[in-house]
DNA sequence: ATGACAAGGGTTATACTATAACATTAAAGT
DNA sequence: ACTTTAATGTTATAGTATAACCCTTGTCAT
């Protein structure tokens, strides 16, 4: 099973991957000497908690269950600080977030969406940018950020389906 | 000057894309058997005023000037419309609609969004749509809708910064 | 230590985007 | 003409995101 393909299997241990996510958030935090406050770290949980990607307005359940202030601005600075720290994604097409398996360098991610269980799974995906990448250069056209969602069905859901 | 590189050369004659915009949209409406009503065809011209997406509540003032209702859902359905028959695209990373150049045949479009004049050009982009397709088949993914959208600066405005 | 400054968070209000639900009108087919 | 369907009008509300202001807490130089 190769790393992308961890979360199309719905069998795997999944508090690994929380774990893993967590301690990884603060030691980049650390080296960074940015401050992974308790909200920030919650938020981050929270969204590591599956790998369906959630919506701000989600989350904020949990935050007051947790004693925070639960107003829509907490969230999103938290969810701002993630996500310039590369520790989660937005999806666009989704409004919603998810967290990222590969923060130590910034990157755009390249998801794919399964319409049947919601699972988001990143891509490492050099081909697809690069293909981007070529094809904006013969416009004359400067990159700075790319959106690349996919959406359609996960290979279980596909087989459910069949 | 290449068909997909028009809307960045502002000296273009723009009346012609509106034009053959309309008179695209009307022949196809009338071979699929479809209305362009009254309201559609205004929101279509609209949005064919530029190539720089418009949100759907900057054409609610332009449908009352025309003596329409302008609440909400009048020109959601008007775009709903428009979407359905390939004639618009909605840009996911703006909350915003873009006239299609191609719209003939279905198809997800691939954007170049100019955060400097917010221009946006719709590539013809089959390597990128192949490579998309390749990258998700080896995950056993079965690709239904692509949403690609690349922001960055395009030729005029990165020679202004430069 | 302490004071100045910056960063984080609380709070209220509001902007922006989109859809639900139901009534009315207009068009198309018979 | 009658029926049926599609389109539009209308009101209300859901869902997403940010502005603005204030207070608290942490950081750092002195």
């Amino acid at each position: 099973m190769t790393h992308q393909s961890i979360a199309f299997h719905h069998e795997h241990n999944h508090s690994h991957c929380i774990e893993q996510a967590l301690s990884q958030a603060r030691s980049l935090c650390k080296a960074r000497k940015q401050r992974l406050t308790a909200i920030r770290e919650l938020v981050l949980r929270l969204i590591w908690q599956s790998h369906k990607p959630l919506g701000a307005y989600e989350l904020l359940p949990a935050l007051a269950e947790a004693g925070f202030n639960s107003a829509p601005p907490t969230v999103y600075r938290a969810l701002d600080f993630l996500q310039a720290q590369g520790l989660v994604h937005r999806i666009a097409s989704l409004n919603a977030f998810i967290g990222c398996p590969s923060p130590d360098a910034p990157h755009d991610g390249c998801f794919l969406i399964c319409e049947g269980c919601r699972t988001v799974v990143e891509l490492n995906a050099d081909a697809i940018i690069n293909q981007v990448q070529q094809e904006a250069q013969t416009m004359g056209f400067a990159v700075r950020q790319q959106t690349i969602e996919i959406s359609g069905l996960c290979p279980n859901c596909r087989d459910k389906n069949a």
